[in-house]
DNA sequence: GTTCATGCAAACCTTTTGCAACTAA
DNA sequence: TTAGTTGCAAAAGGTTTGCATGAAC
């Protein structure tokens, strides 16, 4: 996500905690716009580490990057999901993101998104059958690396 | 589960404790015996309680517990999972089920389980297609209940 | 000037761990 | 006998909270 698309969520955010009656401070935007710079998954220590590099140790404290954190998942734009046992959740940010899965490596422990249309509609199908409307999901999927077992090679390390 | 099923599954956790080098000792045998004659997903203290409440207090500590699940888990005989944010894990056991995924209600927080072969095939095919070989998944859904919005009653809500 | 947000430290909750006493094999 | 297990209490790790101070409106 571009400096410039960052400014667009942040704007779209702000003008969020305005309507719902909350104050769009100075911390507040630090962590808005670490976690729309961020690409990957972060935690919320992660992000509070981001933004010490980034700026400088003060600049936001850890309490209130969970506050913050807490609202944005309750305005619905990141989303928090616990990837391994006995670890703390992760984030990821939904803005302009349609949903999508998560694919684990068993190997590097990589994060891997993707999405499949007939997937969510065999979803939503199956859990209608139950008698419910489906407002939301996680599927995590572990899985073991072909490309490491055929080749020695987990393309999904980090290089 | 029927007392006799249980026996059964007893046996086969027992045999297996045997099998690579771990004591079978009477708290193991209470806590795996609660463990499959409870019908429900349950947390680590709940079964804790559950064996207080049918034993008595001192019949097994809670530490002994969490070491005792973690075995089942590493054996395969449990599975734990995070049902909501900021609670704890809740187990079920998986000896004689196949493999299901988890519907939570919206209105009542039930937990619904349900299997799917296509949905299966299809996860399974999404992620060969990221050249991963599914090892593991688990997908949550939650969903509003339609007979509740329809007709005023949560079907799902304990009786 | 009010009301809400922040920093800080302390509390919280679930889970894990070190260790001495114990017990299954 | 002896190596693995238990109970206990303490620690750990992530997250939340109460409160006085400070900032947004």
């Amino acid at each position: 996500m571009s400096q410039q698309e960052v400014q667009t969520e942040l704007d779209q955010i702000r003008r969020y905690f305005k309507k719902v009656g909350l104050r769009w401070t100075k911390q507040r935007e630090i962590i808005v716009e670490q976690a729309f710079l961020t690409h990957d998954h972060f935690s919320a220590e992660g992000l509070y580490d981001m933004i010490k590099d980034r700026l400088g140790g003060d600049s936001a404290h850890l309490a209130t990057v969970y506050r913050t954190l807490q609202v944005l998942e309750e305005g619905g734009f990141v989303e928090g999901m616990e990837v391994a046992k006995g670890e703390g959740r992760v984030f990821e940010h939904t803005l302009g993101h349609e949903h999508h899965d998560h694919v684990i490596c068993n190997d590097c422990g990589k994060i891997i998104e993707f999405h499949s249309e007939a997937l969510e509609d065999l979803k939503r199908r199956e859990v209608e059958k139950l008698g419910l409307a489906m407002t939301s999901h996680s599927l995590r999927i572990h899985g073991d690396c072909l490309k490491l077992k055929n080749e020695g090679v987990c393309p999904n390390l980090p290089s």
